[in-house]
DNA sequence: TCAGTTCTATAGTGGTTGCTATACATAGCG
DNA sequence: CGCTATGTATAGCAACCACTATAGAACTGA
């Protein structure tokens, strides 16, 4: 029976052996650049080890091979990048505000300037081949546990008598992500900052009237 | 200066030599639902010549090289399965039913029974490799002329007094191709019919109110 | 019949890919 | 100091890629 062992990268010294001479969670945030810029398919092995200032050994030693290194990139990237939208989303006591303010802020990480354009998991591993189906998968569950995540705010939403009962909410979960996904090929495409703001500005008027009924 | 030389295809025979041995729209159909099914990269030379059930020199002699053959696939997609649907756009008088209809037809082409699902012109070619940025802009190139349509559609519903004259055009056309190409990412990723028919039914809601002055 | 021309089929070309065998370096522990 | 364990660096593996050289086959025109 496994212990909840605490990530490896917060163990100080796991014990002997000569130690790593890189920093692990340095190199792999040189990685998500990587794949970000390029995909996952045309991101090479050596572009990636350029990147990480390490040599191929030592890449699949610290991360086992090329899929898992991306799959480990791109959870790092979600949280990094989502979570305080994720967050906003959930505290705001209204699902109105709620979505108009998540939406400003996608726009914003969508463009931010000290990143690639778009959206890595909807971008990066779109259309691969047959046998990195793996990697496809995953990142498609990622973008299904999105529309989740929009459907169970949206039910709340209802449950709080802010959103009518009669309210489709997979269709309207789907719409909102649908709405996220295509602005992150705007994004890609070279749409200006102030336009993808106004395009995420719409998106309320995709929500019901808001309902007059008390919960 | 080079006379309007009809499409080769159309020439029932050229002049003298070998004639060619299969018949060329009907490889180019094969080849296009290769790239459909796999992304320009991720298909290869020998399972577009299976398909196509031709040898690599015919396919070379016959379309250049594999960056010529898909793009002449995807303009060919364009015509086949999306002519219609902007042909109706056009002819709809009234830009609210017009814009309605049209994504009700996109959603019936984005999970039509007898092709993959999504669009090639969004999906094809979104992550390539650098060697590949021809094919890359090509494609992006035929997704911001679909902008540009809605933009010229919605703006002559402007003019018509159909559409508020304070309508930010660039932006409602940048929305409503987000949404669109949104919806090809919610094909690829397996949404069902009537739940896609259901978010393209939203769209609708993205258009200003209805104007109430005349032209 | 016999060039001249164009297509087809086989069999490869050089280049790139993800990944690793080998040898060596650096740590803890006795 | 060994001994063991784990890291690094070089070099190269087999497999695959887009593409083509070569030779032969099938047509036209004389």
């Amino acid at each position: 029976m496994n212990l909840p062992s605490a990530a490896p990268s917060t163990v100080p010294r796991p014990s002997k052996g000569r130690p790593r001479a890189f920093d692990r969670s340095e190199a792999l945030e040189r990685a998500l650049d990587v794949f970000w810029r390029l995909g996952y398919e045309p991101a090479t092995i050596a572009e990636l080890c350029t990147a990480m200032g390490i040599n191929p050994p030592s890449l699949y030693a610290a991360f086992g091979n090329k899929a898992k290194l991306f799959l480990e990139a791109v959870d790092f990237y979600d949280r990094k990048y989502w979570d305080a939208a994720r967050v906003a989303l959930e505290e705001e006591a209204d699902v109105y505000p709620g979505i108009e303010s998540f939406f400003a802020d996608a726009a914003a990480i969508l463009l931010s300037p000290r990143a690639p354009c778009g959206c890595l998991v909807v971008l990066a591993a779109i259309n691969v081949s047959p046998e990195s189906t793996e990697v496809y998968e995953a990142v498609r569950s990622m973008r299904r546990a999105g529309k989740t995540f929009f459907a169970q705010r949206l039910q709340r939403g209802v449950e709080d008598g802010q959103l009518p009962a009669s309210t489709d909410i997979a269709v309207l979960a789907a719409t909102l992500k649908a709405m996220l996904e295509g602005m992150s090929i705007q994004a890609r495409d070279g749409i200006g900052q102030a336009e993808l703001a106004g395009v995420a500005a719409h998106v309320i008027k995709l929500l019901p009237p808001r309902s007059t009924q008390h919960p």
